[in-house]
RNA sequence: AGCGGGGUAGAGCAGCCUGGAGUGCUCGUCGGGCCCAUAACCCGGAGGUCGUGUGGUUCAAAUCCCACCCCCGCUACCA
């Protein structure tokens, strides 16, 4: 009881999900490595009793939407509300707790943005340079590199990209290209030099490479990449573009152009904190207050280097905590691709009739948290087949059919000499697993600690078995109420455990335990420890889910691979 | 080519960081139990020289180090 009250005291908590971009509608892989363990952790925080913030939004800067806009013929704030909407409407049919789900295209991200600039630059962390870069007449716009295809000058190669030539492989520079064109609409390209601001990246990187030594956190993978960004010498790095869309600069000789996108999407979660609660500043600046990112491998630069280097140079905000950089999903051993078709669209899953809850199941189980995993169907139907209907929901409807049909929905408390051996072990148990379940939770292993949970599962189901209720209630009811009192007791920790994985699903649990109150409100945590006092009457149990048959899983497998085409969301 | 990940029972994985008898999970398979539960649940068996080196370190290696082989991904709008 007293740590409760101990960390309690102790913490709150900022999480952020990356901001994803919306130059496309998400597909599972994006739940799964950054949404969906950001949420779970974030329903963990708030059920352990800190108080908790779960942070997201979409990042509609830079060219990337610019571009997709462009390809599609419609404005830019015309695509970026209608895909603002898609995304968001993905992540609420998943159940993701988001506290605000914002937008980087809002006005008060934009001061932010600026506010923030300004104060790094009165510090002196910024640097002006010059630097050559494609202009593109025909779409009247500067072009980063990735839009950028030449003439290898060294094999003559005609598509060879900014940096790398793949024929001949050669490393090579973009202003090297002949003939450089747009990969957009194939115009000739021009260079133009322009100048641009510089964070002093190289400055900051002392306090960069102790903060990364010393946090131990970071899981193998994320300190690494860090500390060889570090190691190879950090540089100057480019913080604006020469793009419509996007922050503005608020210099005078700056004015035409705007912020670099990562520069300003990072800003993203302060300004999503500041949208929601005047109180930001204590998620952020307060030191009893903890940073949580969770995000795909491709960002962890980003999460690593970059915006803490940003950090250190503004000098107010927390660093993160942890940096949850997960690894990539895959479909079926391939890459997931839409215009091939490979892969769960997420927009089409409401059509299969599947519950949240059952993809968040297996999702969980494949989050890529320490390399890259697999999607696949025919896993996918075995383990909610078995792990969650035939473990945990079979236990829940075993235990609640048994009470409801044959002790009257009754049960009463045995008292502490009634509890035989078995009994105390099976609590003994709970209490050991939730602890052990803590520790997992506490340093974002999410999939260890799910399996976990699912073993203490599988733990009550073995106690049914062994205690043999269905003999025993002949000649000894009073020992089958005290049998089920006990699995109740378990029941109810399992409704705990799994809500920030299988929220709705816990809820349902709770009320035909006839409980009050929800396992997802914040503290539910501590009511595990509660039992159901001297009598406790339980509703009529109902299925929780039902099995997945072969021939579903050929229909869902027809209608998730396609994805939406772009050109179909604006006719 | 560079960078990253991986090679563990018929399939898919965990275990490796922090060395301690091949331990575990899901499925399949064989046998048994049970009949409260969604043909669910429980118990037991068979099945592996932990990619290769008759390499190194160690009392001890799936685990640490070295070399080699093989797969996959990224480097190209898409975490």
């Amino acid at each position: 009881m007293a740590k409760n009250t101990k960390s309690k005291q102790k913490n709150r908590r900022l999480i952020t999900a990356a901001l994803p971009y919306i130059n496309n509608v998400p597909h599972l892989g994006h739940i799964v490595g950054s949404h969906l363990p950001g949420d779970i952790f974030a329903r963990y925080s708030r059920a352990r009793g800190y108080e908790t913030l779960y942070i997201g939004g979409t990042d509609e800067n830079g060219s990337t939407s610019e571009i997709a806009a462009f390809k599609l013929n419609v404005p830019v704030e015309k695509f970026s509300d209608k895909l603002y909407k898609e995304h968001k409407k993905i992540y609420d049919w998943f159940e993701i707790s988001y506290d605000n789900f914002s937008r980087t295209s809002k006005s008060i991200h934009h001061e932010t943005v600026k506010e923030f600039f300004e104060v790094i630059n009165k510090k002196g962390f910024i640097e002006k340079n010059k630097m050559k870069v494609f202009y593109s007449p025909t779409e009247n716009m500067f072009l980063p590199d990735r839009y950028v295809v030449g003439e290898c000058p060294k094999c003559g190669y005609p598509d060879a990209s900014g940096d790398q030539c793949e024929k001949c492989t050669s490393v090579l520079d973009p202003s090297q290209l002949k003939n450089p064109k747009s990969t957009i609409s194939g115009g000739k390209l021009e260079i133009r030099e322009t100048e641009h601001l510089f964070l002093k990246l190289d400055s900051l990187s002392p306090k960069l490479k102790k903060w990364i030594q010393s946090n131990k956190y970071f899981r193998e993978q994320v300190r690494s990449l860090a500390m060889g960004w570090i190691n190879e010498g950090l540089k100057p790095r480019c913080i604006t573009r020469d793009l419509k869309h996007g922050v503005k600069v608020p210099l005078k000789e700056f004015e035409k152009k705007v912020f670099y996108v990562w520069f300003d999407a990072p800003i993203g979660y302060v300004s999503s904190t500041k949208e929601i609660t005047k109180e930001w500043e204590k998620f952020w600046k307060d030191e009893k207050s903890e940073v949580y990112n969770f995000l795909g491998k491709d960002n962890i630069p980003f999460h690593t280097i970059f915006w803490p280097g940003m950090v250190i140079a503004h000098g107010e905000f927390n660093l993160p905590k942890n940096v949850i950089g997960l690894q990539y999903l895959n479909y079926e051993g391939q890459k997931f691709s839409k215009s091939k078709g490979i892969g769960v669209f997420c927009e089409r899953l409401p059509e299969l009739k599947l519950e949240a809850d059952i993809w968040r199941h297996y999702l969980t189980q494949v989050i890529p948290e320490t390399s890259d995993s697999e999607f696949r169907w025919k896993d996918f139907q075995e383990r909610v087949n078995s792990d969650l209907i035939g473990n945990y929901a079979n236990f829940v409807n075993r235990v609640l059919n048994f009470i409801y049909t044959k002790l009257n929905g009754k049960i009463t408390k045995p008292s502490a000499k009634d509890l035989q051996d078995i009994d105390k072990k099976l609590l003994k148990k709970i209490e050991e697993k939730r602890k052990s379940i803590e520790d997992l939770m506490e340093k974002a292993e999410l999939r260890k600690a799910y399996s976990e949970i699912l073993e203490l599962s599988s733990e009550g189901n073995k106690y049914i078995n062994d205690s043999e209720p269905w003999n025993v209630i002949k000649e000894d009811p009073k020992r089958a109420n005290n049998i089920f009192y006990t699995s109740s007791f378990l029941l109810k920790n399992l409704a705990i455990l799994f809500a920030p994985y299988l929220p709705k699903t816990s809820e349902k649990v709770w009320k035909q335990l006839n409980l009050e109150g929800s396992p997802c409100n914040p503290g539910a945590w501590e009511e595990a420890e509660k039992d159901f006092g001297k009598e406790h009457t339980i509703n009529k149990p109902e299925l929780l889910f039902k099995k997945i048959e072969d021939k579903e899983i050929e229909e869902y497998k027809k209608i998730t691979s396609r994805g939406t085409d772009l050109n179909d969301l604006f006719k």
